[in-house]
DNA sequence: AATAATAGTTATTGACTATAACTATTATCC
DNA sequence: GGATAATAGTTATAGTCAATAACTATTATT
C-alpha cells in the first residue's frame, strides 16, 4: 500500500495537467533539448568555448579548407554571425584563415594542431556529459533515436 | 549505374564532412527542433500566439485555477517573465485572474470559453504542422520517438 | 564593358532569458 | 504572539542570440 492514496501528487509537487503539449514534437524535442543544453554549455565553457564556437571548430577541423560561406550552411547560421566566431578561434590560435589564390573573396578555413586537439578533447567532454543524462537509454533505443531525429531533420529538403 | 560517378556532391552541393557533431544527441535534437519550431511559429502567429503564450494558454486551459508559480515551473520558465504574456493573455479575453481568497499572494488563472477554443483551433493547426514535416514517420517510429523524448526529460528529475 | 551575384564584414535591431530588487502576504520559529 | 523566513507577483534591466540591412571587394554573367 502506497505511503499516500493520492497519485496526482508527488511528494508535495502537483501534477499539471496536459491534453495538448505533451503530444506535440515540437515542444517534446525542446524540453529534452533543454535537458542537454546547459550541461554541454557548461563543459564547453571550461575551455572557453560556446556551443556554436565548438560547432564551427569541429566542423572546420573536419573540413580543413573550408570557405565561411560553406561552414554557415552547414551549421545553419547566418555568416555574418560567424564572422566573430572565426575571429576568436583565429585570435586564440584554434583555426587559420588564409586567402583562397583562386577566389580572393574566400577565405579557407583550417584547424590548427592545437585547434584539432581541443576539438576532439571537448568533444570528448560533451559526449561524457550527455552519456550521464541519457544513461538509462540502452544502446538501442538510442540509436533509434539518432536515426530517427536525423530523418527530421532531412525532411524539408 | 548512376548520373555522376561521384557521390559526395549532391547537384552542387558539396557534402561537408562531420566525424562528431552529428553522433551528438544534442545537436541532433536542436537541428530537429529548428525544422519544427519555425513552423509551429508561424501557425501561431496567424492568431496572434507566440509559442511560449500558447504554451501558457494551453496548460491554463486544463488547469483551471492554476497559479503562476506552478504555470512558470510546469513550463520551466521565469516567473517573472510570466507576468507580461499573461497580462496579454488576459487583456484578449483569453484567460481571467482572480484573487484566491485563501491566499491573497496568489491569482488563480482560468482560461475563458474563447481561450479555450483557440487553444483547441490552434493546437489542431500546429498538429497539422508538425505531421506535413515528419510525415514520412510512420506511426511506430513516431510513438517510439516521444516516448524515448520523454524518458530524456524525466531524467534529472 | 556593364551588370549580377557572391564572400566577407560591420553595425544594428528585436526577441528572448535570466537576474536583482521591490511590495504584499503568508509561514516559521523562538 | 511577535520577529523572521519564505513565497507570489511584479518591475526593470542586462546579457545572449539570431536576423537584417548596408557596405566593400571580387568574380560571374550577359
Amino acid at each position: 500500500m502506497p505511503q499516500t492514496d493520492d497519485l496526482s501528487e508527488d511528494r508535495g509537487r502537483p501534477t499539471v495537467e496536459d491534453t495538448v503539449l505533451g503530444e506535440l514534437i515540437g515542444y517534446r524535442l525542446k524540453r529534452a533539448y533543454m535537458q542537454i543544453q546547459p550541461e554541454a554549455q557548461r563543459v564547453l565553457a571550461e575551455d572557453d568555448l560556446r556551443v556554436v564556437s565548438f560547432s564551427c571548430l569541429s566542423i572546420i577541423a573536419d573540413n580543413a579548407g573550408i570557405v565561411q560561406s560553406e561552414l554557415a550552411d552547414a551549421l545553419q547560421m547566418e555568416r555574418s554571425n560567424l564572422v566573430v566566431i572565426i575571429d576568436e578561434l583565429e585570435q586564440r590560435g584554434l583555426v587559420t584563415r588564409k586567402k583562397v589564390p583562386t577566389d580572393r573573396r574566400r577565405y579557407a578555413l583550417t584547424a590548427t594542431l592545437r585547434g584539432r586537439r581541443l576539438r576532439d578533447r571537448a568533444a570528448d567532454k560533451v559526449r561524457t556529459a550527455e552519456d550521464q543524462i541519457i544513461g538509462r537509454l540502452d544502446d538501442k533505443d538510442r540509436a533509434h533515436l539518432m536515426a530517427v531525429l536525423e530523418r527530421l531533420e532531412a525532411k524539408t529538403r
